[in-house]
RNA sequence: GUUCUCGUAGCUCAGUAGGAUAGAGCGUCCCCCUCCUAAGGGGAAGGCCGUUGGUUCGAUUCCAAUCGAGAACACCA
């Protein structure tokens, strides 16, 4: 939007002066000399065999001669080696705000094309309780999601539920055993249950190599069909699902597409087929394979594996079933997996085994490797009976610190504390970039002061309180009035590169590094411009449009980084 | 062993299509509630951006080496 236009005036410039090169802006990182700089001057004086001031001179004489420049740019510098920076005119930036204000996706434009982001951000498994673990792709999956959206591209959201592999085999051998008299029909079980069996028989399976053959036969047979197994599995997955949408509601996650992987075996045969008759799959110690390592690879990659010795399917095979699957019914743009980082060598090998058998033309595939929640011991995080720690008890947890923190807030609503304990814990997770492990702190996770959730709910109701009750009567004045409103104005306007740039680099926390600097500014203001008794009535008005227009973009960043506003804090 | 990722303030972290004086939060110290909720604002202290070289006008960012931490390495997911 506005930063085209400055683009395009400053490379209309480099073109008077016979340079012919795309200007490159960018927000300056000297605030107190300027709010926009270029930097272009040493990449020219390199191309064009210039000195840069030189360079640099030429340029602000040809931008000082342009007709009107005076109502884009207050100010034009040329600074010591060779920098060029600009001060935006007040009637500059208040046209854009201006845009901004009227328009209800802040002047920002539509994507022309319909490009389709296929986001698969669940993994959760099939009778194993979430654990904290779950909670990152969870809230960054679903904050990707919506900030893609947001930009005007289609998404499509899938909980990829972990339904048919071993765990499921081991599980229902534990049901079994534990049901030895009772015809399956009359088998009922709860989530109790499964909690408790689930970790039970993984520890049972690592000790004991008897039962973890009979668990893997179990798998074996169950995806082939056996009517007592499908019909156990069936309640696993009820009962399970229905704890796992709960707590997935908790955390305003949904999914487009509740799907596991069982939904893709139907395809497994058909897709095995296509991959036979491509030439490309090979036997190796009595499985099938695809060699993926490609003639420029230095290292060794071990090959995809699509079906085991026993002829059971597995991970891999389920995995490049759904890209088969998922081109043939909705031919998406792009695939992203929002996988745990461990598990970057099983991307690549799908990806590599996806483009040798052709299936992804068109379709970029790419792997959302975040890192895991550790302990301060460096590892991933467990309790202090080394247990990992179940999301229900991390959300509990918050909430009693929450509680703790004031008296006062044990008279809110439920539904209000829920709102800022889901605050506290996703603005913690998502300001962090989401490939680097971090250390899991309860203390982290229950502040409320500093760079936290609540710190940005609290702006937003507190300027919230100031605009309601008065009303805008004019448009928009062509004033600043001074710096603290001037810089609100200037960081209003920069949304748009902030959003272009999340989705470019799927990068929720740069929503959210924006969104609390824009709190901080915002907050200044308040501290500084003292409101609701003001004389001077244009000033007023104008003030409570910016207002307006800055709770507006909080209250939509928010729901980007999917936060929810209380009523009180 | 091979490969990959990461070393930034006391702690937890931002930041790189190479740019001017490297930023936050917490913690520490000082100041601000007659006035839109102080879950707020202002200020101070705190850094050879792991180390050593290289590339260049310029390196926290790119390259190499080195030290340190972590992860992955075919029939688990």
């Amino acid at each position: 939007m506005y930063l085209e236009e400055l683009k395009k005036i400053v490379t209309y410039a480099l073109e008077k002066c016979g340079f012919v090169i795309e200007a490159r802006i960018i927000i300056s990182n000297r605030p107190d000399l300027c709010d926009y700089q270029c930097d272009d001057c040493f990449k020219i004086a390199k191309l064009y065999h210039k000195n840069p001031i030189a360079v640099g001179e030429e340029i602000v004489k040809c931008l000082k001669e342009l007709t009107n420049i005076e109502e884009t740019f207050k100010d034009i510098e040329l600074v010591k080696p060779g920098f060029i920076n600009f001060k935006l005119s007040d009637n500059f930036i208040n046209k854009y705000i201006i845009v901004m204000n009227n328009t209800d996706h802040f002047g920002m434009q539509k994507k022309e094309k319909d490009e389709l982001f296929y986001i698969d951000y669940g993994g959760a498994n099939i009778a194993k309780p979430l654990h904290v673990g779950h909670m990152r792709p969870a809230i960054i999956g679903e904050s990707l999601k919506r900030i893609i959206n947001f930009a005007g591209y289609k998404t499509l959201g899938d909980a990829h539920l972990g339904d048919y592999g071993l765990q499921l085999g081991e599980v229902i051998y534990g049901i079994l055993r534990d049901f030895p008299n009772t015809d399956v029909q009359n088998i009922k079980f709860d989530i109790a249950y499964l909690d408790k069996t689930y970790p039970a028989m993984s520890k049972l399976c690592k000790e004991n190599e008897e039962v973890l053959k009979e668990c893997q036969k179990i798998t074996k047979d169950l995806q082939d069909g056996n009517p007592n197994y499908v019909l156990l599995w069936k309640q696993i997955c009820e009962i399970s699902i229905k704890d796992l949408k709960r707590l997935y509601a908790y955390l305003g996650v949904d999914f487009d597409f509740w799907y596991g992987e069982s939904e893709c075996y139907p395809i497994i045969p058909e897709m095995k087929e296509y991959l036979e008759h491509l030439g490309i799959v090979e036997v190796s110690n009595g499985a099938k394979v695809i060699p993926i390592k490609e003639a420029t690879d230095q290292k060794e990659l071990p090959p995809f594996l699509l079906e085991k010795s026993d002829g059971a399917s597995l991970y891999s095979t389920t995995d490049l079933a759904c890209i088969y699957e998922r081109m043939q019914r909705f031919n998406p743009n792009h695939i992203l997996y929002v996988v745990d980082k461990r598990q970057s060598l099983h991307f690549e090998q799908v990806f590599r085994a996806a483009k040798k058998a052709n299936m992804t033309p068109n379709t970029s595939l790419e792997h959302i490797g975040f890192g895991t929640i550790n302990g301060p011991d460096g590892k991933p995080f467990k309790t202090r009976s080394g247990e990992t720690l179940k999301l229900d008890q991390l959300i509990t947890d918050v909430k009693v610190a929450f509680l703790n923190l004031k008296e006062t807030n044990k008279d809110m609503s439920d539904d209000d504390i829920n709102k800022i304990v889901n605050a506290i814990i996703k603005f913690a997770d998502l300001q962090n970039n989401w490939s680097r492990d971090y250390i899991f702190d309860i203390e982290k996770f229950s502040s409320v002061i500093g760079k936290t959730g609540p710190y940005i709910l609290y702006t937003y109701l507190r300027i919230n309180k100031i605009i309601k009750d008065i009303d805008i009567t004019k448009d928009l004045t062509n004033n600043i009035y001074n710096e603290y409103d001037r810089n609100l104005r200037l960081k209003l306007l920069e949304l748009e590169s902030i959003i272009t740039d999340a989705v470019k680099d799927r990068m929720p926390s740069y929503v959210a590094e924006y969104l609390y600097s824009l709190c901080v500014i915002v907050n200044n203001f308040y501290q500084n411009n003292y409101l609701t008794n003001l004389d001077d009535k244009q000033k007023k008005n104008d003030w409570i449009i910016i207002l307006t227009l800055t709770n507006r973009i909080i209250k939509v960043l928010l729901n980007l980084l999917v936060i929810d506003i209380p009523t009180v804090m």
